[in-house]
DNA sequence: GAGCACTGC
């Protein structure tokens, strides 16, 4: 039968150690501060929000919703949970939380607010982000992570703790913000006393209103339970100026224009906006070369660059202070659009494109796609200038191509795989997801391959509901669903030990430090072989595990290009799964059989994503005809290729890729997931 | 021979 079925200091342990998180200390990323010298209590009052102070109390007695709309810097993230205490929000007992789509903003904003209160962190002002909760039971303020939230309603479906939940950054449009906005809609109906203040910019603050509006009569508006509130401006003007004609290639005329910038204009950093990686250290290059020639009382230009996967001392470098003869051009992805803020920019130059990931429910691939950027995206790059004075932003597209862009990037939920938040869902009561009221509906197609997923894997049965206890167990485990079943099943199987090691280890980025050149890159990629088995990359990363634990010192990591902070988040991620294990009763064994037993505990999870080498020397998966290749880092890509396998996810970039690897047998398809392969078996 | 950015009891 044929199946086809912290801060480092600057110098410090230099490139080794990857990015974890620009560090929380610093406050300057998040809050402009111009007014320094003034008293706290002055310098509050100084804010533009200010003025809305006692218009957004009154609101909040007559409406149950509130969105506000003001930029970045005007104070909503840290002010707005103050004036809540102030107004009696934080008495009996409730607490007023504040939602972040990112850590770091939760860990800096509660740091800054902390400070103005003059209250301890952890005390009054608190937050609560994943392994680290800094609240006490006296927290009036707390910042948390969406998906902190979202975990919460789990335990607490109402919040009963919370007076008010302050949404912030919604403009952003994250997979939880959304699910989180859908489920508090339904929460607001039934807590008539609980507020919610919806924090964005200005495109989609009507939308917004309307979906938290419970009054379907336009006509009395009086009786509305949500309404719009607008901060008035931002600090600093910005000039906007458009090309003429459209450019032919904005790699050059981001380099041209920074040099034009320098030539021409007074002094101030540049921060330039790219798509990617290569553009990036394209760009930057072409300034170095340029930058050798100082023109006569001309700056010197200073390029930088920054993007995700640079490695952590690389990227505190655009935190550095110029010194007074030179200019630093800040060359970034989209990273410098949101999560990192580079201080005291004054001219942004922007390409108009980005590189945005798309899921197609059909193939079930993800995409990179380079896209132009939408209008609100041009205006959150272009506010990067006037943060501490008034910019100038030079957008490389003409005012006719502005015009021409939509209003905003479409919300993440409608170009996701939506598997873990139907599984979510699911188990917060939602048992009809098609008829859930989403702020923007996804396409129906995301949503039932979603239903089929999770089906096949066990988690919802013939009526749709939750399985029990399957089901719900999988919705407890922070992983997506396809590893929450190996973690499942992996009690069964006798080998909870190393896969709680390798899905701890997949959680985290940038394991292995790849240098890009020279003498370390050939080193790295020794040392990496050490580790590197024909069973694929999971099994790769579980002896690079093993071999850590039995060392886990800096010295170690250095010698084999391990990213020790990166294991050092392994170890708690691997620490956290097994309390969970234990609280669902999954036993804690460890195969001391054979690996087979953990391929195969891979595939009882993992066998929706199985892919076969097809005659014409290329993968396909069992259903679609896509043209599969195995990922340039996979521990597979330089060995001979195996008949069947296994991908943790496919991303179509120039090819569409494989990663994440395992090497299996075919017939396990069949005795692990027969409902699944069955049917396509006979052929 | 390749890498937008985030998140989780």
């Amino acid at each position: 039968m044929n199946i086809k079925p912290k801060f480092l200091a600057p110098g410090d342990n230099s490139w080794q150690e990857d990015k974890v998180d620009i560090d929380a200390h610093v406050s300057t990323q998040f809050v402009y501060n111009g007014n320094h010298s003034l008293s706290i209590d002055l310098q509050r009052k100084r804010l533009p929000i200010y003025k809305l102070r006692n218009h957004i109390i009154y609101s909040l007695e007559k409406y149950q919703t509130l969105v506000l709309v003001g930029e970045t810097g005007c104070g909503k993230s840290t002010q707005i949970p103050q004036y809540l205490v102030e107004a009696g929000w934080a008495s009996d007992d409730k607490i007023i939380g504040i939602t972040e789509p990112r850590r770091v903003a939760a860990t800096s904003l509660a740091n800054r607010v902390a400070d103005e209160r003059n209250c301890i962190l952890g005390t009054d002002v608190g937050y609560a982000i994943r392994f680290d909760d800094c609240t006490d039971n006296t927290t009036k303020i707390k910042y948390l992570t969406e998906g902190i939230l979202l975990r919460e309603m789990m335990g607490d479906p109402l919040l009963t703790n919370y007076s008010v939940i302050i949404l912030d950054e919604v403009h952003e449009r994250t997979m939880l913000t959304d699910i989180i906005m859908g489920l508090l809609k339904k929460i607001l109906r039934k807590r008539k006393s609980l507020r919610v203040i919806v924090s964005s910019a200005t495109v989609d603050a009507e939308e917004l209103r309307d979906f938290f509006n419970t009054n379907q009569s336009s006509k009395s508006r009086d009786k509305d339970t949500a309404t719009i509130l607008s901060v008035a401006g931002r600090l600093y003007p910005i000039e906007i100026l458009y090309t003429v004609e459209s450019l032919a290639n904005y790699v050059n005329a981001v380099v041209e224009t920074a040099i034009k910038i320098n030539e021409s204009e007074g002094p101030g950093d540049i921060l330039a906006f790219l798509t990617g990686m290569d553009e990036v250290d394209r760009a930057v290059s072409l300034l170095a070369e340029h930058a050798k020639i100082v023109k006569e009382g001309q700056l010197k230009l200073m390029p930088l660059p920054i993007y995700g996967s640079l490695p952590n001392s690389e990227q505190l470098k655009v935190f550095w202070k110029t010194s007074n003869d030179s200019r630093k051009v800040v060359i970034a992805t989209n990273i410098a659009e949101t999560s990192i803020t580079i201080p005291n920019i004054t001219y942004v130059i922007d390409c108009g494109f980005v590189k945005l990931p798309w899921f197609d429910a059909e193939t079930q691939t993800n995409s990179l796609i380079i896209a132009p950027i939408s209008k609100a995206s041009a205006d959150q790059r272009a506010g990067r200038a006037g943060r501490t004075r008034s910019g100038k932003a030079y957008r490389l597209y003409t005012e006719q191509a502005f015009k021409e862009l939509i209003d905003a990037t479409p919300p993440e939920m409608q170009r996701s795989d939506l598997a873990p938040a139907v599984l979510q869902l699911k188990a917060l009561g939602i048992d009809n997801v098609l008829r859930f009221s989403f702020p923007s509906s996804p396409p129906s197609k995301s949503l039932l391959s979603a239903l089929e997923l999770l089906y096949a894997l066990g988690a919802i049965n013939d009526n749709g509901e939750l399985s029990n206890p399957l089901g719900l167990m999988m919705a407890e485990i922070p992983l997506d669903p396809v590893f929450a079943k190996c973690i499942i099943t992996s009690g069964e199987m006798g080998c909870s030990e190393e896969i709680t090691t390798i899905l701890a280890m997949m959680q985290v980025q940038n394991v292995f430090i790849r240098p890009n050149s020279g003498q370390a890159a050939i080193k790295a990629r020794i040392a990496h072989r050490m580790f590197e088995v024909e069973e694929g990359d999971l099994l790769t990363l579980l002896n690079v595990y093993t071999a850590y634990e039995k060392n886990k010192t800096n010295h170690w990591c250095q010698k084999y290009f391990i990213n020790s902070k990166a294991m050092k988040r392994v170890t708690e991620i691997r620490i956290q799964m097994r309390k969970l294990i234990k609280k669902l009763q999954i036993p804690m064994k460890s195969c001391s059989v054979t690996v087979e037993g953990i391929l195969k505990c891979i595939t009882s999870g993992l066998f929706p994503h199985a892919a076969y080498l097809h005659y014409s020397g290329v993968y396909k998966t069992v259903r679609g005809n896509k043209d599969l290749y195995i990922h340039p880092n996979s521990c597979l890509y330089t060995l001979e290729q195996p008949q069947w396998i296994l991908f943790g996810e496919i991303l179509q970039t120039n090819k569409t890729y494989m990663r994440e690897l395992t090497v299996i047998k075919p017939e396990w398809l069949v005795e692990l997931a027969p409902h699944f392969y069955q049917k396509t078996a006979i052929d």
